[in-house]
DNA sequence: AACAACTGC
């Protein structure tokens, strides 16, 4: 008999068979649990095949007949569609069909549909169409642990729609530190106070389920004395792995875009004075800014006999999985967003992460053989580290929140049902801002037809009364485009390393005199008109593409909001928008008054109140020009200075005409 | 002279 080459006869499967994974054996015990109790609370170890499995027992337990189907959350839309993709292959059907997703600008679903994946925000917003979220049997809240704003709010509603549903079912999946706190929220009503013992004996509305994950294992190693630099630390420990350990790929997690630019310049000099003695090294950066094309090179297989080494914010903690990572190291930091409901400012700034993260970070080590994970901190410090970061509701500007409550019919949101209640400070400083943009009315409720209207569109406050006011100004085609270009937080130009003045120079190109928001229109106008049909048209004007097609679709989808309201959109598109300028810089006044500025001598920026100096951020345009009275989109604080973005040049006295009550008090003179 | 990461039929 010929000999014949395993390798060449055998390739692996694609995916495991369901029966391997450690989630089959539980499949009886699940499926009773589900049918016993309204809350299933499942604490599922990365690998534990739960977000493919549990809906396809579901599904096979007969969860879906009588028309209705299962639902599955995901704080994130790449991993509703990635997910959905591979229950669908699992289950060998085309997807869309028995097995769909839905997310903003694709819905892949169809009356066929009994699994869908879905963001968690999108769930959300169809509860504003079915209250009740009736189509549903059971609802699957994937990765609550993780805190983000709309997981809260779904998960508040769902407590909710439970007692007016008894037959729903709801299950929440956790990381093993936070099941506790979800099965004392499901089991208790807000009012009640929890009693003493056991929450889980006797209790017959949740229940927590444990799944083993299939990981393999991870040596954590702490500094016996702490660093006074973590990033020459965490160089200095690249080139130890590189040169005393065995093969694998290193992940770094830093904090910035800036922390790891320097990084990827002191890994080249040193490689190079390391000269040939080992093995060459290729450092990557990894982070959200950068466009799809540079985050790809992550996945690529470095050449032989060369280690990769990704520099990364965190969003390879959670949102990018790369495989063949061996070795992590850990700075132990990460950049935190917070809120101050006193000044209406929001910071980002480096804070020690917590140790569900750094527990996240390390596990990012054994996804395909055994791993190391250096923390660059002592053991001693990391017994400090904080169990979980305060979820984001208790740390955010709550207006957009306050108001999509207010749209689901909660009236009272101060005494809405929150896994954790934000600070009564958060929630007055909304509710001033709504009333004040007439999304409320002197009782705090919800305005006809505008407060319904600014909830319905999927743009911030501010923005959507801004929208809202552009047919009276006669200047509701370019609005839509601001509107669209401003809710892509920044992403619009991009530029690789020194290419900075480049990037600069074509920016001019578009620049236009009365600010930011007009320049963004004309960037929007020359994409549409001759960057699509230029396949270099992006590349060469250092424009984000991905951005810019996002920008299309974010119009297109608020112009059909808009008609929806009777709201006709003029479509004759007209490049000439010097005779508009000043109609767009008033509407632009009439939702955005409440982020106004004036400029000192010195070139710095303060607010009406006088209290806060603001600077231009460097990718504005006014960076360095002269101007008087400003309002801008957004306002941040990094490190030592705060700073407002997407700035127009306006008049003093329009904010007097267009928002006398929020300013009679103040003295705009000064 | 500089921006963590998400998200909305």
């Amino acid at each position: 008999m010929a000999e014949f080459d395993l390798d060449a006869s055998f390739i692996p499967a694609l995916h495991k068979p369901a029966a391997l994974l450690p989630i089959a054996k539980h499949r009886e015990s699940l499926l009773y649990v589900v049918e016993t109790y309204p809350i299933t609370i499942v604490i599922g170890q990365t690998g534990s095949g739960k977000t493919t499995q549990i809906p396809q027992f579901l599904e096979g337990a007969g969860w879906c007949s009588e028309g209705q189907i299962i639902g599955v959350t995901q704080p994130r839309r790449v991993a509703a569609t990635t997910v959905a993709v591979r229950v669908a292959e699992e289950a060998g059907c085309e997807i869309g069909k028995e097995v769909g997703y839905s997310i903003r600008f694709d819905d892949v679903t169809s009356s066929a549909t009994r699994i869908k994946f879905l963001t968690d925000g999108l769930l959300i917003r169809e509860a504003l169409v079915d209250p009740l979220l009736s189509r549903y049997s059971v609802i699957m809240v994937d990765e609550a642990h993780e805190r983000s704003i709309s997981t809260d709010i779904l998960l508040g509603l769902l407590k909710k729609i439970r007692k007016k549903r008894p037959k729903l079912r709801i299950i929440v999946s956790s990381a093993t530190l936070q099941a506790g706190e979800f099965l004392k929220f499901f089991t208790y009503s807000s009012d009640e106070q929890a009693p003493k013992e056991d929450v889980e004996k006797k209790n017959d509305i949740a229940k927590i389920v444990s799944l083993e994950g299939r990981t393999y294992p991870i040596d954590i190693l702490y500094l016996e004395s702490p660093a006074e630099n973590y990033l020459e630390k965490a160089i200095d420990t690249v080139f130890d792995i590189h040169t005393q350990e065995g093969e694998g790929d290193i992940l770094v997690f830093l904090t910035g875009r800036e922390e790891i630019d320097d990084a990827l310049q002191a890994i080249s000099e040193r490689a190079a004075q390391a000269g040939s003695r080992y093995g060459a090294i290729q450092p990557l950066p990894l982070y959200a800014g950068l466009s799809t094309e540079q985050q790809m090179y992550i996945f690529d297989k470095p050449p032989e006999g060369t280690r990769k080494v990704i520099f990364s914010t965190n969003i390879a903690e959670a949102s990018v999985t790369i495989d063949g990572i061996v070795y992590v190291i850990d700075s132990g930091f990460v950049k935190l967003r917070a809120y101050s409901p006193t000044t209406g400012i929001e910071s980002l700034t480096a804070s020690p992460v917590s140790k569900a993260s750094a527990s996240q970070r390390a596990g990012r080590a054994g996804r395909t053989k055994p791993g190391k994970c250096f923390r660059l901190y002592t053991e001693h410090y990391f017994e400090a580290l904080p169990e979980a970061n305060a979820p984001e509701l208790q740390r955010s500007n709550l207006a957009p929140v306050v108001l999509q409550l207010k749209a689901l019919g909660i009236d009272n949101v101060v005494r809405f049902d929150f896994l954790s209640p934000p600070p009564s400070e958060l929630m007055s400083k909304a509710l001033e801002l709504l009333y004040a943009l007439g999304a409320l009315d002197e009782y705090a409720k919800l305005t006809r037809p505008l407060g319904f209207r600014m909830a319905e569109l999927a743009v911030e406050p501010m923005m959507a009364k801004t929208l809202l006011s552009a047919q009276s100004f006669g200047c509701l085609s370019e609005i839509l485009i601001i509107a669209a270009m401003t809710s892509l937080g920044g992403s619009v130009w991009f530029y690789h390393d020194g290419e900075q003045k480049r990037m600069e120079s074509s920016r001019r190109k578009f620049a236009a005199e009365e600010g930011d928001h007009l320049t963004l229109l004309n960037v929007y106008t020359a994409f549409v008109t001759t960057g699509k049909k230029e396949s270099h048209f992006c590349h060469d004007n250092h424009l984000n593409y991905k951005s810019m097609t996002r920008a299309v679709s974010i119009r297109r989808q608020l112009k059909r909001y808009l008609e929806r309201f009777n709201i006709a959109v003029d479509e004759s598109f007209k490049g000439d928008t010097s005779k508009k300028a000043e109609q767009i810089r008033r509407c632009l006044t009439s939702g955005n008054f409440a982020h106004a500025a004036r400029m000192q001598p010195d070139g710095t920026y303060r607010n009406v109140e006088g209290g806060t100096v603001l600077h231009a951020h460097p990718s504005s345009l006014m960076f360095n020009r002269k101007a008087n009275w400003v309002v801008f989109h957004e306002v941040m604080e990094t490190g030592e200075k705060t700073f407002i973005r997407d700035i127009t040049k306006i008049e003093k006295g329009w904010l007097l005409e267009y928002a006398p009550e929020f300013y009679k008090e103040t003295d705009t003179r000064s």
